[in-house]
DNA sequence: ATAACTCAAGAAATCGATTTCTGGGCACTG
DNA sequence: CAGTGCCCAGAAATCGATTTCTTGAGTTAT
């Protein structure tokens, strides 16, 4: 491996010269600027960035940590944070914690002791660890979700609005019984959307029956083994809410292993577009998240942050876009159960 | 920040015992074990990676270079090399290459000056910087596609043999003309493909046809123009075998807006499955990938390599696996066109 | 013409860990 | 009892860059 110092024998200069040239920090003989340039080039040199990160205290790596990197809606949120991350020249390193507080315990360790420059994080339940993050000055940036007592830059959707305007649509199509079917309670999204088809009921004058809200894990599991459940409850619902867009996957196929006809005998809609939504038979209606804006939005806040550090954190809030499409569109009326 | 001298300090040992304590190499007395074990806790040490790293002269980081973030089928890879990554002690970088030569060689140059531990690698095209890469010394693993002009690691899944097994199921099926869109010709899997669909169509003494062969970009919107092409020619195919998932979606959605019906007018086979496979109507024929297995394969011979560096580079090649539903299951037979 | 100042480049310190080198103490052997 | 080894812990070197400090040459002003 060559190092800085082969570069300066080379070139006939010291390691503090060519460090200069390299950095462009202080101006240098246009002789000995090109004398370093060719040795560079005649040795294939390439800087040790670990040395570097060590005597600047910093790296250039952000830390990304998601709850699942099976689902579609985080994959596009990442790209959105590497894009802007690529071209201001740091690189994001995927921390996928599976929703377990342990792992990401452990990634938050880890992007302490490696000096990260950044973490963007959407957190799973209540992380102790993300206080000592907060603590220790590190640049951090709560997506998709709230991160629980830590002040820093939030970005997130209008979960509720959405929520509300989706529920509303079910009952405007004349569901008249209208289940919603969400996530863990410890996670602020799946609190938050449960909160809008609540609201939706009661601006509609309809009671909420705690029976007809399921607490499931946000995986297509969880939502195959809900939709079960309430199609088991003696007054059976005709429409479901679901809060995320796996546990709606999970819901249909429930569905269509029980034969119950969408969306004639149930209509459904899920929080979060799935690709290929309008493939699917019947077409799923979903309330749409800007998800690469998301990652993009949180990315710049992120450099910001990094960039000037005094300042109060900022909460940014994007719009939900609901997409109406055939599965909460009921062709013929029938007597509600 | 606390240091290795603040912690010797504190527990009155010096900072080699310290560091001996810490990693276990070397017999310490007990009392100043507990000494300096206690130190920790007390400051709440955290000891500095980037200083470790640059004294061991490698990092704990996989570089993982993948050319499309977006599709599910490389974040299931993902998913898989992070399983293993991580209970060894490594956390993954994910660079995401977008299909594009420059960044991919933007990434393997952060990769080396990083003194990231390995790489695993998707390649898009022909890279030059990858020579960089195994000649710098780096252990590198190539998945899913050969690494041309490198001698190295490589995890494969059988696409001659599952391209023959799709087409043929295709023939089998009683379709009489079967096209095939496939990705870049530079992509060795795009050529694999291509190449077990012709040895199908030769198996059953049927000529290659090469209006028939379409190369697009591996992306949704490159097999919706790729079949809207098939569907101008004079004498139309009547089946098509799609190389890659997401082409075949937007084959789908091309078949879809015009009309055609699947599978009795055209059918379809495409390959890798997608999630969701069996929600779209009518559901997908695939040639599934163990994508996941694909991920840890890599992986296990990335930690391989890091181990025992001295030994003959192996290829591993993974099954694939036909699965059947409606996109390939004609009802009527038809006069063929 | 000399003092004060500017500026570029080299020498050396520094970042925070690991690891080699060194020396003192203890045990065992002849 | 002297000599040889061994083991453990501290001192110091080391990794490869950046950055501060120092020096000397050249410039400007009085």
């Amino acid at each position: 491996m060559t190092t800085i110092y082969d570069v300066a024998r080379r070139a006939g200069v010291s390691t503090a010269t060519v460090s200069r040239v390299l950095n462009g920090h202080a101006s240098v003989d246009p002789v000995l600027v090109a004398r370093v340039l060719s040795a560079v080039r005649e040795l294939g040199y390439r800087r040790n960035a670990v040395a570097r990160n060590l005597r600047r205290a910093q790296t250039t790596l952000w830390a990304v940590i998601i709850s699942d990197i099976g689902n579609p809606f985080f994959t596009s949120m990442v790209r959105g944070i590497e894009d802007v991350a690529q071209t201001a020249g740091y690189s994001v390193v995927l921390c996928n914690s599976d929703e377990d507080p342990d792992k990401e315990a452990t990634y938050i360790a880890a992007a302490l002791t490696e000096q990260m420059a950044g973490v963007i994080i959407s957190s799973s339940r209540r992380p102790k660890a993300a206080q000592a993050l907060v603590e220790s000055g590190t640049p951090v940036v709560a997506i998709d979700r709230e991160l629980p007592g830590a002040d820093v830059d939030t970005v997130l959707v209008a979960n509720e609005r959405g929520a509300v305007s989706g529920t509303r649509h079910l009952l405007d199509a004349g569901y008249g019984r209208v289940a919603c079917i969400t996530g863990p309670e410890e996670v602020s999204t799946a609190r938050q959307r449960a909160d809008g088809y609540r609201r939706a009921l009661a601006e509609n004058g309809i009671p909420i029956d705690p029976e007809l809200i399921y607490h499931a894990d946000f995986r297509e599991h969880g939502g195959f083994v809900a939709m079960g459940a309430l199609l088991e409850l003696d007054s059976r619902p005709d429409a479901v809410f679901v809060t995320n867009n796996l546990m709606t996957v999970g819901a249909m196929e429930c569905l269509v292993e029980r034969g119950v006809s969408v969306p004639d005998e149930m209509g459904i809609v899920g929080f979060d577009d799935i690709p290929w939504a309008h493939l699917v038979r019947p077409s799923l209606t979903t309330i749409a998240q800007p998800t690469y804006e998301l990652g993009r939005t949180a990315a710049r806040l992120l450099l910001d942050r990094i960039a000037t550090v005094p300042s109060k954190p900022s909460t940014i809030v994007l719009p939900t876009d609901l997409r109406i499409r055939e599965s909460s569109m009921r062709r013929h009326r029938r007597g509600q159960s």
